[in-house]
DNA sequence: CATAAAATGAGTGGATCCACTCATTGTAAA
DNA sequence: TTTACAATGAGTGGATCCACTCATTTTATG
């Protein structure tokens, strides 16, 4: 089950598709598409873990679509690997300079392309090791949020938010009672108890939300 | 003011001293050693936030350098540039395939080098913006904090830690109401206000506290 | 339509938090 | 030794949080 997406922009139809085969042979999602202007709509869009990008682009080149890229803040960390025919020295020195993970020089076997992209997923992923008992703990949060409501998520979020109850009930137009009745269906529903359990709860999850890139909606979740 | 600190793995004498001169031209503090063995214990004992490692080694070898080195878990994120003299395309794709993150290929220029040490030094930096806000924070943080005497901060930790003011007055064997007190003085000192602000400033610095390295000590302080 | 769930609100009571004042004792520095 | 501050504790009062029960209205969902 791998939920990994690569976005390949090359400009070569024959050779584009021979990588997004092997890439997805080797169970990878794969986006590709020739122009740069495309790959940055498509990152900014799907946000892929690697971006393999050839140099030689009609239109902005495979730099620009570097520096463009890592322009976008609210992208979460992605590795970037260059194509280039060209195996001059300055002109690969260029692409790690700016601050690329890797670079292949064509022609490459198809295991020379996965073993470098499996080697910049690792390193990607072992960024840091209690990031994985983060995402575990933000599980283990998901999985009880299921149980509430919209109103109830809403509260929840307004809490963590710093507001307190007569805060909520004039922001929801209701009455301060209904917050507090709301509050204790909350703490029931997360099996806390006890002073503050309920606002520890909150804070935990908005710092949780911050520092991670996982789509902790609080607001939406569209669901009853 | 420059702090980084660059270790040097060459076995070559001149060469070794050559790549010295450089990095220390530029301004940046460097440790070299000729041996593998060495270079590792330097590691363990110095962190550099660089290694620039030649393959060609007496005793082992540069990847088994990088193995062993990737082995520690108390170093800090730390850039590998392997050097190689044979610019055969296997032998440097191994390097990069176990995660190193540049490489340059004997001989180089002094501007390749330095082009290659700052594009990584860029990368580490930057790999979080946040980071640096989370850093003023701590700041902030701490600046207030200095102001708070030893009782206070054993108070505000245990605050953090989740218990109510009761419990704090068993825990310290005393009051509730000189607990409560102090939380008064706390509060007036950090210029809060308002139900739960307290708890929410303990909170948050308990989350910086946790997934920073920076040493926010809670209980000695030793000051007052 | 009928049943279930969600949203709203009130009553009561207890525990905790916050804010102000006041007082006593000890300790350290001027 | 006087002065300043830290630590301790009490009194009072208000605001908020937590927990339980009960009731009404709205909204899905079958």
């Amino acid at each position: 089950m791998n939920n990994t997406l690569i976005l390949v922009i090359e400009d070569e139809k024959t050779l584009c598709e021979n990588i997004s085969e092997i890439i997805a042979h080797y169970g990878f999602r794969v986006i590709s598409t020739p122009t740069g202007e495309e790959g940055i709509t498509i990152a900014l869009k799907y946000a892929p873990d690697i971006i393999i990008c050839d140099i030689m682009l009609p239109g902005i080149d495979g730099f620009e679509v570097f520096a463009r890229v890592k322009q976008i803040p609210q992208l979460p960390p992605t590795a970037f690997i260059f194509l280039t025919a060209k195996s001059t020295r300055s002109d690969t020195r260029i692409g790690m300079n700016m601050g690329a993970d890797d670079y292949l020089t064509k022609p490459f076997t198809k295991e020379e392309l996965i073993n470098s992209i499996r080697a910049r997923l690792e390193k990607l992923s072992k960024k840091s090791k209690h990031q994985l008992e983060k995402d575990e703990l933000i599980e283990a949060i998901l999985e009880k949020m299921t149980s509430l409501t919209k109103t109830e998520r809403k509260i929840l979020n307004a809490i963590s938010e710093g507001y307190t109850t007569p805060q909520i009930a004039k922001k929801l137009f209701v009455s301060k009672k209904t917050i507090e009745n709301h509050r204790v269906n909350i703490s029931r529903k997360l099996n806390l108890s006890g002073p503050n359990s309920l606002i520890s709860f909150a804070l935990r999850l908005r710092a949780q939300h911050l520092d991670s890139h996982s789509p902790v909606s609080l607001t939406s979740t569209a669901s009853n």
